[in-house]
DNA sequence: TTGCTCCTCACGTCACGTGAGGTGGC
DNA sequence: TTGCTCCTCACGTCACGTGAGGTGGC
């Protein structure tokens, strides 16, 4: 899919990080792959949980920012918000150099997250019993 | 609470909605009477779900305005947005010349509610699962 | 020249929160 | 004069969607 002639002047310039493994991305190629839009790729990167390094213009992934976007989205899944997430992604990075392949959640982060998504499993479930109290009265 | 001189002159000038049916509340009677904020009050004016006269530049809510909030607040608990509420209550302000208890939702419109309810509901199964796992994982 | 991909503003959406600065009547 | 309640802008938050108008290289 990307066979651009990027890598004809390998770690040159501001490649460098790019070609960290070879590998590069369009922001196309990573939005395809995962699902999203373009525009959640350049507002994460406005956000700063993304940096792409530049083509001219064009924005080059690789794979490190490829790895970071899954435990964005993995983040988002267990439903932390996008200034939880850089955080996490911010401890991640000082801790070691290779990405990690998961989000290394302490406990009390955990436990936090799970009460506050049974709170609102609460809300819903008590709003579905309601619903489904009216839909059977007009069954009869 | 609210005992202010407002019936001094009874249905004269535009206060003959607020004097529908005697009693009037200000928008602090009511933010307190819900526990919403007056921002939320003049909010969901501005969207065109609640019109209360005015007292000068004041605010005041009747019975039909407090029993529309109760409405609005019900219809946000099962989910609905500000815009599907209005809807909802402009079918109800058009059926009858009294206000309704209840949103009068139709087999419809419950089934769709519940459908997206439970979708909601799913995501946050899974994410619940995959925090307890780790949380499990770490337990050791 | 046309098409395709990518770019940068920049306003819109949702449901409010949060000051700033001002008013009216006790 | 001080306090209290209420008011109107108007920008900020959250996570993007959605054009508008322009660029680069095949």
């Amino acid at each position: 899919m990307s066979n651009l002639p990027l890598y004809a002047a390998p770690a040159s310039g501001s490649a460098r990080r790019a070609a960290e493994s070879g590998k590069t991305y369009t922001i196309a190629d990573l939005a395809r792959e995962f699902g999203v839009s373009l525009r959640t790729l350049r507002f994460y990167e406005d956000r700063g949980l993304l940096s792409p390094v530049r083509m001219g213009t064009r924005r080059l992934y690789g794979e490190s920012d490829r790895a970071r976007l899954a435990l964005i989205l993995k983040g988002k899944q267990l439903g932390f918000t996008l200034t939880e997430i850089r955080g996490l992604l911010e401890r991640e990075a000082k801790g070691e150099g290779a990405a990690a392949a998961s989000l290394r959640l302490s406990p009390q982060q955990i436990d936090d997250q799970i009460a506050h998504l049974e709170a609102q499993q609460e809300e819903i479930e008590r709003a579905l019993a309601e619903l489904r109290a009216q839909r059977k009265a007009m069954a009869c």
